[in-house]
DNA sequence: GCCGTTTTCGGCCCGACTGTTTTCAGTCG
């Protein structure tokens, strides 16, 4: 059973729980569970069979218990009789804005709502106002919720890449104007996460009103919710929900801080400074001892009166930077300028949009050092697939290619087939210079038979790096099955580079494994899997955004280092 | 239910907004 699955699992019983009535601590304790489950960085089915489940934070003896129950039978018994009394139709219901779980459970004992359909009916019937603490606007909110599309499902979210278009137009539009001194983008997008379900713009102003009105008016604005001195909350015309909000320019460090989050980092980092009597908020930082409350202009000051290192927004997921903060041990993160080379990119050979000369001045005028070309392989298909005596031509072009200033590397993309062999001969691949192979086909082979062609491939000699290595699509499809930690060991026992795919669609090594890989001692490559000379280095800053949240510092990443310097720690020079 | 440079028991972030109340619970981020 893999994470996703099981944090799902605890979710749901986290949401009985919260409609059963029980206390909200033990509600938070399973949410942060399922949390942490979902973002394990490894198997936490495996681990829990090695008995070491209640290693992750999160996870006492009860949760582990019942993980182990969920793996033998399918289910959570506390989970199963609650679902005797409680509908799960009611779970959806909670999803429903400004109905929560207590007001759910309310709707479930007075009028034996069960289900989305059973709230639209009553509101229809206009019986919703007679429940005690609801009145005509609870019943005309559900009304509109339900009219507007709501259907108890999480609303989508969007890639980082549309969240940042569309959030640094707004920024860049708001410090154009006179009464902007400070405006920022804040939240996910701002720790750069792989989507964002809304965007934070934070501001300070010296007429605020005046700001908040030309927020309003902003041709990217759809419509506006709410609007006053404190900032507004709106829509753009792509859907994103945007929430605006001013301070003091004094309290600016504190806005920035609270908006940027994680929710998790706020809430790990205020619980800390409880225990030392201060209390943090958007507006300071207030102290039992004495009472006041100390604003902060910069972020920088913040985390400085609270002990701490500056994290950077990316680390800001209460993944064990506060303690690394505190600590003054956070990693020197790795930058864009720290790469030297692109090593996955395509040509018109396959299913690129240009020549090999035009990827390679491109690359050259960006400033890199080095690129490889690596074109899809023979059993691609899409009519995009090199022959062998393509493969052939495609090698003495790049033989032949002069480009000042840049080393052009013949290389190709070749496809791991179901057996964990490649599609081109051994000869042929060892006249090449660089081998990234990935999977590109039968998605949807078994676990174990996935991780042993994996591995396979892990384990060709010839193979330098493998690409996008679990296939996710954000937003589209999850990666195949596949026994992360098996990969893991593998690419550190042979010295196989695993690739961050830079692509904002895959980003790929997902930040979690990349940060275990690395843990384990292999070293990642960040690629852009350009397509063409448009995205050849754009693309590079979703795959750092990738490896800076997943902790990784340059040494860490082999495309850091000169082409004679990398080829000589590969896995073919040892 | 989890967790421990306060604690193995008693804590567990902070503030805004809404709609329904007569002082606040529930919801949200």
């Amino acid at each position: 059973m893999r994470n996703g699955e099981i944090a799902e699992a605890f979710e749901e019983l986290a949401s009985l729980y919260e409609l059963d009535g029980a206390v909200v601590y033990r509600v938070v304790a399973y949410r942060n569970a399922a949390k942490a489950i979902r973002e394990a960085g490894v198997s936490v089915a495996e681990l829990q069979r090695q008995g070491r489940a209640e290693e992750l934070a999160g996870i006492g003896s009860t949760i582990a218990e019942k993980i182990g129950a969920l793996l033998e039978d399918g289910s959570i018994p506390s989970a199963d009789r609650m679902k005797e009394r409680i509908p799960s139709g009611l779970i959806e219901v909670t999803r429903i804005p400004g109905l929560g779980p207590k007001r759910a459970r309310q709707l479930h004992e007075q009028l034996g709502i069960a289900s989305l359909d059973d709230l639209r009916r009553a509101a229809e019937e206009g019986r919703l106002k007679d429940v005690s603490g609801f009145g005509p606007k609870a019943e005309e909110n559900v009304m509109l919720a339900l009219a507007a599309g709501a259907d108890g499902r999480d609303k989508p979210r969007v890639l980082l890449s549309k969240a940042l278009a569309v959030g640094e137009e707004l920024v860049a539009a708001l410090r154009d104007h006179p009464a902007a001194l400070r405006v920022e983008l804040a939240g996910s997008a701002r720790r750069l996460a792989d989507t964002c379900k809304d965007l934070d713009v934070v501001a300070a102003a010296s007429e605020p009103a005046a700001l908040t009105a030309a927020f309003c008016e902003l041709q990217a604005i759809d419509q506006v919710h709410s609007s006053g001195e404190a900032g507004a909350k709106a829509v753009t015309h792509s859907g994103l929900p945007v929430d605006f909000r001013i301070v003091p320019e004094e309290s600016f460090g504190n806005l920035l801080q609270h908006f940027t989050g994680s929710g998790k980092h706020n809430e790990a980092l205020r619980g800390e400074a409880v225990k030392r009597g201060l209390h943090v908020s958007e507006y300071g930082i207030a102290d039992d001892e004495g009472g006041g409350t100390e604003a902060f202009e910069t972020e920088e000051q913040v985390y400085e009166r609270l002990g701490m290192q500056f994290i950077p927004p990316e680390l800001r997921e209460n993944r064990g930077e506060l303690k690394a903060a505190r600590d003054h041990a956070l990693p020197e993160l790795i930058v864009e300028a720290d790469i030297r080379g692109d090593l996955h990119m395509h040509t018109i050979a396959s299913d690129g949009r240009n020549t090999i000369r035009e990827m390679a001045e491109a690359a050259r005028d960006h400033g890199y050092e080095y690129i490889a070309i690596t074109d899809h392989s023979a059993t691609h298909g899409f009519n995009n697939d090199v022959s062998p005596d393509e493969l052939e031509r495609q090698l003495e072009r790049v033989r032949e290619l002069d480009v000042d200033g840049i080393t052009v590397l013949a290389g190709t993309e070749g496809n791991v087939l179901p057996d964990g062999s490649l599609d081109y001969e051994d000869d042929l691949l060892a006249r090449l210079d660089w081998v990234v192979a990935s999977v590109h086909t039968s998605f949807r082979m078994p676990e174990r038979e996935m991780t042993d062609r994996m591995v396979a491939a892990i384990e060709h000699p010839l193979v330098d790096a493998i690409g996008h290595p679990t296939g996710r699509m954000l937003g589209r499809r999850e990666g195949y099955a596949l026994d992360i930690e098996r990969v893991i060991e593998a690419a550190a026992r042979t010295g196989t580079f695993l690739e961050i795919n830079s692509n904002a669609n895959r980003r790929d090594l997902p930040d979690v494994y990349a940060r275990a890989a690395a843990e384990a001692g292999v070293t990642l490559v960040i690629d852009s899997d350009a397509h063409g000379v448009d995205t050849l280095p754009k693309m590079l800053r979703y795959g750092i955004a990738t490896a800076r949240r997943a902790w990784l510092t340059k040494e860490q990443v082999a495309n850091t280092r000169a082409w004679p310097e990398l080829d000589k720690a590969r896995k073919r020079s040892r």
